[in-house]
DNA sequence: ACGCCACACTTGCATTTTGCAAGTGTGGCG
DNA sequence: CGCCACACTTGCAAAATGCAAGTGTGGCGT
């Protein structure tokens, strides 16, 4: 398989490259998630899941039974496509 | 919506950016696109319609009932975006 | 101690997207 | 005139996505 198909693989599913770049802005709580991106709920649990799993992310707990969403470095260095996309995005008039 | 949300909107379907990385070589075929890509006949279809109206490619008649499908310049600006999609997707081992 | 609330999910079911397989139309060529 | 390559379309099954409501857990106020 291509490189990009590779890559697709991991993070082409519906709202996954939209929780990356929101959390390249720092760790992100599932219910800030929630709220900022408008995501289903079941989704977004699922595509944590399936990133978590990728290496993509991992989870930190903060207090009790709340817990944030970081990128890991293999997450981070999604950074450059998510620009290059949202670059382009912002051309399209 | 944001830049990146935009561009998910037009090159977030499950075959779009596999379809422009393959017209980044230059002009194809639909059958060309099907065989390299294995991609479903109607997904094609359908994709390449979208890319259409989008902007994205065209159609440049050939002889009779055959013609190739090329990237505009809308199309090929994604060339950034993909090849840095590409470079992760080889990162990951 | 008890109830209540915030948070992070799960579950059940409708809708949409994707995929497979087979069929359609059209033009050229022998 | 029949046949073939090419570019699709169509019908239906499977999978992904979305909506709404429910579950579990720990802390906090009373």
């Amino acid at each position: 398989m291509s490189d990009l198909g590779a890559a697709l693989d991991v993070v082409g599913a519906r709202w996954a490259l939209r929780i990356v770049e929101r959390l390249l802005d720092g760790p992100q709580r599932y219910g800030d998630l929630q709220r900022d991106l408008g995501v289903p709920t079941n989704m977004l649990a699922t595509r944590l899941r399936e990133l978590e799993a990728a290496g993509v992310l991992s989870r930190l707990p903060l207090r009790h039974n709340t817990r944030a969403y970081a990128l890991t470095e293999r997450g981070l260095a999604l950074h450059d496509a998510i620009e290059a996309l949202g670059r382009w995005g912002a051309e399209g008039t």
